[in-house]
DNA sequence: ACCTGAACACCGTTCAAGT
DNA sequence: ACCTGAACACCGTTCAAGT
């Protein structure tokens, strides 16, 4: 294999350049070249650090699991599942462009391994049988994911503005449910209440997994 | 505004190129040259019909909403849920490399719309108040989408390709609740079953939000 | 040991022109 | 009305060389 001896040191140092361009000029602009001349160097330097683009990327979904809290374990598992779940929207936010790694990039980390045990732990304490845990892992980090996706991308508000811009539009009735729902759609929607009613929607399936478990 | 006039008649012809592209060589591969080139044009006649690769990415994601099934209006909210969702699951695995997009790019086609408001049919005849109807309707969707783009991305094998690869890692003691589940993480998951599981879940989320609204 | 320079095979897009 | 050709400012990456 052609695999060349990967250097270390600067590494931190080329990541927070290509964190900086995504922040200020959209991933799309992260490039071997931007990067490098952030850095202060020639594109092929990079190469020393990162075996290519692609490894970049992944290094850079790396940060920012690396990123998430790590809950008390002696705490309630609602608590450390709500501290995760909370963390991952705040990276999201911190870092809109890179986020959206997270769903492409199937990320195979020892942070990725680390968060998805503290999540199995939460489930186990929490009663769900072993047999559906990572099942329910899935359902939870899936929607957490998603939600900040969404949130951070502009999925969601995409959907709201449109439901504005669409106040007498071309063809009312062939949208019935959004017209019995006008006056809901056009209000400004609160997504830390959002959030915490979702998550709370989703402890309750973890609470009624565990029920069917020891019932 | 720079909007030259759109010609419209060779778009599907243009999409269904596109769509081929990414399936036998990736999303990466799709070009305004690759496009062109198998349409048999130059690059630069793609800009009659399209106002840019960014424009020609929307429109499929656009006709990969019009592809999901239309719930028949008199059949119950539980079959018309499912019938959506599994649709949407469906279009994932039949152009894995490209409904990814159907997260990054926020889309307001007329054909996102009318899927929103059968799924908020759906809720609204399930009985969940109309105030929470547009809340739960994002819940369900960022869900089913995250499950779809995770299934056809490979992020769920991902970790457990890894999972049967750490036995006996460098340090298994770090990894409890891993270890603890090793059985049932080495088995081989039935994706179908998982997502009728998940969706059973949902429903009972969305049967409790009624609940609490007429309770 | 670490970095550079030139080169290759690509991109999206503008502009002016062809039929 | 529809398409082409040449050009511009970009990409990721290889290879050979410099200090």
């Amino acid at each position: 294999m052609g695999k060349r001896k990967i250097k270390t040191e600067r590494r931190p140092e080329i990541l927070d350049a290509a964190l900086a361009i995504a922040a200020e000029r959209g991933l799309d602009a992260v490039s071997m070249r931007t990067v490098a001349e952030r850095v202060g160097v020639t594109p092929m330097a990079l190469y020393g650090y990162f075996e290519g683009k692609d490894a970049l990327l992944d290094a850079l979904v790396g940060l920012l699991l690396s990123d998430l809290p790590a809950p008390d374990p002696s705490a309630p598992w609602e608590e450390r599942l709500e501290l995760i779940a909370n963390g991952a929207r705040d990276t999201a936010r911190r870092h809109p462009a890179v986020f959206p790694l997270l769903f492409s990039r199937p990320s195979v980390t020892p942070a990725a391994v680390l968060v998805v045990d503290l999540l199995y732990q939460a489930l186990l304490d929490a009663g769900v049988p072993e047999a559906h845990v990572p099942r329910v892992e899935r359902l939870v980090s899936t929607f957490v994911l998603g939600f900040a996706v969404s949130e951070a991308g502009g999925r969601f508000s995409a959907g709201s503005a449109d439901a504005r811009s669409r106040r007498g539009g071309p063809e009312p009735g062939h949208l019935p449910a959004h017209h019995r729902l006008a006056a809901h759609l056009d209000a400004a929607v609160d997504w830390d209440a959002e959030f915490r009613a979702d998550l709370e929607d989703l402890m309750w399936t973890i609470k009624a997994a565990a029920a069917r478990g020891t019932g």
